[in-house]
DNA sequence: CTGAAAGCGCTAACAT
DNA sequence: ATGTTAGCGCTTTCAG
């Protein structure tokens, strides 16, 4: 029956009869402490179950070692590797993270930032939910000289960091893809406008159609949101068109595989009849039949490397909250849900 | 330019000519205070920009507010439901949660589990990795008097609350189900049988086939994990067998997913050859082709559930690490992979 | 190389 | 209803 009174560096400093001064240096492994010292106290500590007072530590330093990530979900793998590969990279350095997410909404991401702000997580690394486009609860940030890095999700109204994929050059890959394998009306279903990953891929999309002499028709371009019923919604409103299209270029894999089985369902064949590419390389890809053509995402590069440049800043105290951009690599891959030619 | 050091109590009692303490309790809406002196106080703090020192306030009060959740993964709809349902009501309850996930390894369950005790959660809700079985990890806070409670992945090793589903039912409907629709020989493909949800599935699959006085035989019994290839290694396994099987119970819906896959390239009728059935109702159960007939798994309500409990022990420290099993509703919802009659 | 002492910001007895 | 005071556990000058 142990009370567990928790065992201080007071105690572990009476015991060896040294200054909690001491015991503190010896216990960070301060160079300028004695070898034999130090190894007296690092035992006893491991005897007694010392463990750290970090609220104590942190009210000293004004410092928490901990890093928040504000995410907008967190079940597709390319969220669960990114956070991985900032927890690698941050772990590693020393820091705790702190993860919080924002479900696709502005409001939510607004209250997970001014938690973040209050925990004083020491920098903050965020991909922006589906309909920010106000980004003021991040100003504490900024005004405090707190790093603040965003991933995927984007914004350019703030200076920062920024790690993204290029998705001009994503979009234009997809649809060139898709061009290359014959198709002539290429429907582009995408969402929001105005968050750069979407915008981006529109533009891409774009490019490949003017450079092989496509016309752009906007009624092509069918924006929704991706919840589980819009892969229907996009089926339909394809079904309506007077001219049926032969392409489709879903910029989600999950709302891609629901098109799919709609498409089937319909008697429509895939890729013959039309020709589907999604993004993202979701494990879903490669379930639903045909396997799905895709964009493949580095998430775990790109957490490492959105980490990396966290830790930097914070270790040199330079380039904090600097305009700055990093792009990961991103590759087409292609599956049989776009093949129509050998 | 705002330099922005900190706003404490300090600067506001000093400008209000009011004590540290009365500014304190004011901020706390102590009711022992002035109402006129509470809103002086108030809405100066507002207008400064005060926030709360929470290392401060955890130094002195003991307390953090934080609930420690560790989980053995991130990426499925049923985890982000029950971390949503966790969140709801933790944040009502005024705690905050710090989510820690496992990755299905013991290892990190075991960094995770040291990780929220140095940061002194009030309370720990967890959910076990795939390979958990020495529960040690976990001591520390059982000495310490500080909740844990399990949810999903439990194990009876350590007294503590559980949040679960009838899993012996789940696996007993399931197995039931096949039956009905004239399947004589079953594959139960499943994991770790040490694992709690895998072996009470098992029972389950095994008191059905009992009532329907059909053999149990071990050989039709697959234990692996769930990775990713986990699915084709299954179909190779079915195929294998002398005597073909006509249903397939799998304890997990992406692997299910996997199976039918696998099972159509081999030219094998999903139901009419081989009659399958999944686990948990993920999003990928209704993007495949058949449907996945499969049980539904009530995460939030489970988040819910195991969050307010924690909560009450909290409020009241009563309870605390006492054995209790709390059951949630499943049900088996039946679609196109296992329907064989009208 | 070690110690003394102050202070980070907050809260809670204990006064008044 | 408000103030005084001490102390939570740690780090860090400054002194020796």
């Amino acid at each position: 029956m142990t009370t567990n009174k928790d065992i201080t560096i007071y105690d572990l400093a009476e015991e060896l009869n040294l200054s909690p001064a001491t015991v503190s240096r010896a216990l960070k492994n301060n160079p300028i402490i004695n070898a034999d010292t130090r190894k007296k106290v690092l035992d006893l500590a491991q005897q007694k179950g010392y463990r750290s007072n970090a609220f104590a530590s942190n009210l000293r330093t004004q410092k928490t070692n901990t890093i928040g990530v504000i995410v907008h979900e967190l079940n597709s793998y390319f969220m669960t590797a990114v956070l991985a590969g900032i927890e690698e990279v941050a772990t590693e350095a020393g820091y705790d993270i702190l993860i919080a997410h924002s479900n696709e909404t502005v409001a939510k991401e607004r209250t997970n930032a001014h938690n973040l702000f209050n925990k004083r997580v020491d920098g903050v690394i965020a991909s922006l939910a589906y309909d920010t486009d106000d980004l003021t609860h991040f100003e504490p940030f900024i005004k405090k000289h707190i790093p603040l890095l965003f991933f995927d999700r984007i914004d350019n109204s703030i200076a920062a960091t920024q790690v993204v994929i290029d998705n001009v050059e994503a979009g234009y890959q997809a649809t060139k893809h898709l061009i290359q394998q014959g198709c002539k009306r290429i429907v582009h279903a995408t969402a929001n406008l105005k968050r750069n990953v979407y915008a981006d891929r529109l533009a891409g999309y774009k490019k490949a159609l003017l450079e092989h002499k496509l016309p752009y028709k906007e009624d092509l371009v069918l924006v929704n949101d991706f919840k589980e019923d819009t892969g229907k919604l996009i089926v339909e409103q394809l079904l309506a068109m007077k001219q049926q299209p032969d392409g489709l270029f879903v910029t989600n894999d999950f709302c891609s595989a629901v098109c799919i089985a709609e498409l089937k369902k319909t008697g429509l064949k895939v890729p013959k009849d039309i020709a589907v590419v999604g993004f993202n390389n979701d494990v879903v890809s490669r379930m639903v039949e045909p396997n799905i053509t895709t964009i493949n995402y580095p998430g775990k590069l790109m957490g490492r490397t959105i980490a990396e440049r966290l830790v930097q800043q914070l270790k040199t105290k330079k380039n904090i909250n600097k305009q700055e951009q990093i792009i990961v690599p991103s590759e087409l891959i292609v599956r049989d849900s776009s093949k129509r030619k050998k």
